[in-house]
DNA sequence: ATAATATAGTTGTTAAGACAACTGAGGTGA
DNA sequence: TCACCTCAGTTGTCTTAACAACTATATTAT
């Protein structure tokens, strides 16, 4: 059967996803901050008091691997954890004072790095890529 | 700064090419062999007798990462190496009979997988996708 | 020819992703 | 009430990705 490695969708997905994620670690390391431990953050700075059960599946990750990125940001005192109000299994995420400060220092990074891997493509052609991304996505979930 | 993480290139490429990446491994999974270890595979069905520098560059990946896809590739008797006629810090790689006998099983649930991953694109959409991963690539390279 | 440099491969560490298995709390139905 | 099942979080293992540092061989420049 004919497959070429190369020109297959999996592998170019991968190799760019590598690549961008990568970049985007290099860019946050004077932080001390990781593409997911980012993505995270993310979710906080739009709604605090999250629980890990809530913010794995915004990230579209699993249990342990949500919790092991939460136990980072906790050693770095970037979030803290408090009981939750009536499940006593749980418990919510917040922000401290530096994880709140972040904001403002890695989305501009962020951004810009966008900015560049995207640099000559038009916006419409992008927002089609997305639609393809989401719908390859769909199309396997 | 506006920034919205779901709908960022970023997230939903890593989302995407995680998703694909798994179910591969699952389809895989009969014949313990996974999405990377089928990438070096499919350099050495094109070509054996390579050298792990020259699978490292056709898959994008450094050396210590390579080196580790192989010896979990020669624990399972799906490659050998051995001595590099002209440079005796290297090897070259070639596949076992097992190894070569994978490509019937393997090329099919991968091209099974894609089209069931792309299901509903256009053959068209999905190549102005592809030229555009390969852009964003080399525009971050 | 030899010293300096570059290259191939190897090993160790940290972070992540998937999965299995476990603990403990919540919810349900007999 | 109590047994059963579900669910949140946790821990352990395996594979991968990046990076630094190391060994040994090859290349080069003097």
């Amino acid at each position: 059967m004919d497959f070429k490695l190369e020109d297959s969708l999996g592998f170019i997905l991968s190799k760019t996803n590598t690549k961008l994620k990568n970049k985007l670690f290099q860019r946050f390391s004077e932080y001390n901050v990781t593409p997911e431990q980012w993505s995270v953050l993310n979710c906080l700075w739009t709604q605090e008091g999250l629980t890990p059960k809530e913010l794995a599946d915004m990230i579209f990750k699993d249990k342990p691997n949500t919790n092991r990125i939460l136990e980072k940001l906790e050693t770095k005192e970037l979030i803290v954890r408090k009981p939750h109000p009536v499940d006593r299994r749980s418990y919510q995420v917040f922000l401290t004072n530096r994880g709140w400060a972040l904001k403002e220092e890695l989305v501009p990074k962020a951004v810009e790095l966008l900015e560049e891997a995207t640099k000559g493509i038009e916006q419409q052609k992008l927002a089609e890529m997305i639609k393809l991304l989401n719908q390859i996505y769909d199309n396997i979930s």
